[in-house]
RNA sequence: GCCAUUGUAGCUCAGAGGUAGAGCACUUCCUUGGUAAGGAAGAGGUCAUGGGUUCAAUUCCCAUCAAUGGCUCCA
């Protein structure tokens, strides 16, 4: 008998050799029909394998991580297996899950190539495959065996995988006519799969090596229900109709022009009414909580850069520097702010007494980046970071960390990202030579930033080894309207902008001490941020940061005058709209206000006029009734009121 | 930067080796209309740019530029 320790806590006793298929049968039918895969003393199994060891064991569903592993796992093979079938001699590279899916990476046959036409077949194959019920099996094998058998099989990509992997057992998978060099874990059977079906085709050098051969990658996705499938499927709709590109072209947002250069991005008046409001919003939070407001330029002198150390490590992959004509200078387009800002601290002696300094300014850097990368707002060339640092002592390094933590929380908050997650990123504690700053202050920044996310709230992933080089930090991943995660925030502590400014304060004993740096930024640069929030709102931004709040529709020219009398009594109120005069009937009013998301659409005629009142519509909802102009006014307040607070 | 696909009016897109089309938007006129598209007329294009093939290229070929989807990168 062996001891199995459930994540409760609990213990049962089972047979040597029991599955974790049997275990979850032993516990209730029903999660032995959904159990995916098995944690192991912290391995993930196949439910068939035997254990033979007293164990804590995780079971998984497909609702989780791990369950949802080996389901695409498995579903990758059957891809694979669909493929071979109908395009007989594929080569096949890898084909791991990613956080939506799966993915394969194939060479066709000679002559052959996998087009958009050929998914209705491998669909309909891989559905078979899948009602076939195929068991999937496990076998461990000798590495010799495997190089044999790929070697039968002509499949380069595996004998080059199986080649770097280290003496001793070897695990291949099989399920029906498919067998796959694999470590797991995989479904036990085919039949779990109710809906699978290919996404897209990429180009994807084998191993990320771009002098390498250029396979092909056909994506897929698969789920145990076919409605699961059907909802994905309209994720992926909705998230093309939220294209921040595409609205942001329908509400004249910004604009790229070719002329100008790609991935910068113009600014059009709504776009900047938006932006200057989140700024201004932002500028007002971070003046409440003692920080001053900088402006620095565009450019530096490129020693700058030297010092810092930039200029070694980037300067080649930048905008090359601009040269004076008579003094010979060179500047550069400055790709961060921080140089400009150690500079503003530089300006003036310190005392422990005047720390922290927090300073942040709405800095636009530019940075080169490389041309198959650029994306809408989202990846551009300039773009101006909501930056801030704050130089501070070594024991204010956590208090300043949660009151940026604080921040942070309080901005996404107000802006309608209610699910966000924390990730903190360590020192490699195998390879500590690769960091600069001394071991006691990085052990000292390490545990303040830890301790000061949990006493936040935050229940933050540890990342370890994906710290900066000069030191930790945390960020921020906010989770959209549709479930799509992107990072915004970030806080990083840093001992090498200090140091090689040699930067200073005098202490209570009268010493020279170096001050620590923290850079900051919440929504990370505003093309970004701005990008994020209109794919989440779809363009519905929030009534106080909208640029028009209510448009006003006359009825026909009669009522224009009335129309500017209410518009005049509103912004009494601080509300503000504009009217829309054109020579339209209402109903096409309406329509071209609507699909331009306005908020509030005030139609006003004969009987508005003559009761001094205004008739409501609610973007989405239609005609909500009548209003007197001051009821309307407080109920417009009164919801920016209840946006802040929710 | 690499690979693939795409580039036709302000926008969305059709089209063909013989010199260009639709809808919306725009301008003017008619209409003054009560809760998601009123009517008519008009204007608007070096068919991304530069080469080549051809009697003839916007269409075919090559290069460049840009966009899109991936890959690699990201202070």
């Amino acid at each position: 008998m062996i001891r199995i320790t459930l994540p409760d806590g609990s213990v049962r006793e089972y047979e040597k050799g029991i599955t974790g298929y049997s275990i979850a049968e032993s516990i209730s039918p029903r999660l032995a029909k959904e159990v995916l895969s098995i944690t192991v003393n912290g391995e993930v199994w196949d439910i068939t394998r035997p254990i033979d060891n007293d164990a804590k064991i995780v079971l998984h569903k497909f609702e989780d991580e791990e369950g949802q592993h080996a389901f695409w796992h498995t579903s990758a093979h059957i891809l694979a297996e669909a493929i071979e079938a109908i395009f007989p001699g594929t080569k096949f590279g890898i084909g791991p899950t990613i956080e939506n899916g799966f993915y394969y990476d194939i060479e066709m046959p000679e002559g052959q190539s996998l087009s958009e036409k050929d998914f209705a077949v491998i669909n309909k194959k891989m559905l078979e495959l899948c009602q076939q019920n195929n068991e999937v099996v496990r076998k461990d094998i000798s590495k010799e065996e495997a190089l044999a058998y790929f070697t039968t099989k002509g499949d380069e990509y595996k004998l080059e995988l199986i080649s770097e992997l280290e003496d001793g057992t070897i695990t291949l998978y099989s399920q029906g006519n498919f067998t796959d060099l694999c470590k797991g874990p995989h479904l036990p059977s085919t039949g779990h799969i109710k809906a699978i079906q290919i996404l897209s085709l990429a180009g994807a050098y084998w191993r990320g090596d771009e002098t390498r051969k250029q396979l092909t990658r056909v994506y897929g996705i698969s789920f145990p229900k076919q409605k699961m499938l059907q909802e994905y499927l309209e994720m992926i709709e909705e998230a093309k109709k939220r294209d921040h590109r595409k609205i942001g072209k329908e509400l004249e947002l910004f604009h790229f022009s070719p002329k100008v250069g790609m991935g910068m991005a113009l600014w059009l008046p709504r776009g900047t009414e938006l932006r200057d409001r989140l700024e201004a919003w932002l500028t007002a939070e971070l003046k409440k909580r003692n920080h001053e407001m900088v402006k620095t330029p565009h450019i530096g002198h490129v020693d700058l850069y030297k010092t810092s150390g930039h200029y070694e490590k980037y300067g080649k992959d930048s905008f090359q520097p601009i040269q004076t004509p008579a003094e010979g200078e060179a500047f550069m387009l400055k790709p961060m702010n921080c140089p400009h800002h150690v500079e503003i601290f530089k300006a003036k002696q310190y005392s422990y007494r005047d720390l922290p300094y927090r300073m942040a300014e709405f800095g636009t850097v530019y940075r080169y980046e490389q041309h198959g990368e650029l994306h809408g707002l989202t990846r551009v060339r300039s773009f101006t970071q909501d930056d801030a640092h704050v130089f501070c002592r070594p024991d204010q390094v956590k208090d300043e960390f949660k009151s940026i933590i604080e921040l942070i929380m309080f901005v996404y908050k107000s802006l309608g990202f209610k699910d966000y997650k924390a990730q903190i990123s360590l020192r490699d504690p195998d390879d500590k030579t690769k960091y600069i700053g001394t071991d006691e202050n990085w052990e000292k920044a390490e545990q303040a930033i830890q301790e000061a996310a949990h006493e936040m709230g935050l229940k933050p992933t540890i990342e370890l080894g994906e710290a900066a080089f000069y030191g930790p930090k945390l960020d921020f991943i906010v989770k959209d309207a549709l479930g799509r995660n992107w990072q915004l925030g970030t806080i990083q502590v840093d001992y090498n902008l200090p140091e090689r400014f040699e930067l200073e304060y005098k202490g209570a004993d009268n010493l020279s001490h170096q001050p620590i740096m923290l850079h900051r930024a919440i929504f990370g640069s505003m093309e970004r941020f701005v990008a994020v929030l209109i794919e989440h709102t779809a363009g519905k931004f929030p009534l106080w940061l909208t640029p028009d709040q209510v448009v006003l529709l006359p009825i026909s020219e009669k009522f224009n005058d009335y129309a500017k009398k209410v518009l005049e009594l509103l912004k009494n109120y601080d509300i503000r709209g504009k009217i829309d005069d054109r020579n339209e009937k209402i109903g096409r009013k309406i329509r071209d206000n609507e699909l331009q998301r306005i908020p509030y659409l005030l139609v006003l005629g004969e009987k508005e006029e003559e009761s001094g009142n205004v008739s409501v519509r609610k973007q989405g909802e239609g005609d909500i009734g009548n209003m007197s102009i001051e009821e309307f006014a407080n109920f417009i307040n009164d919801q920016i009121q209840k946006d802040f607070e929710k």
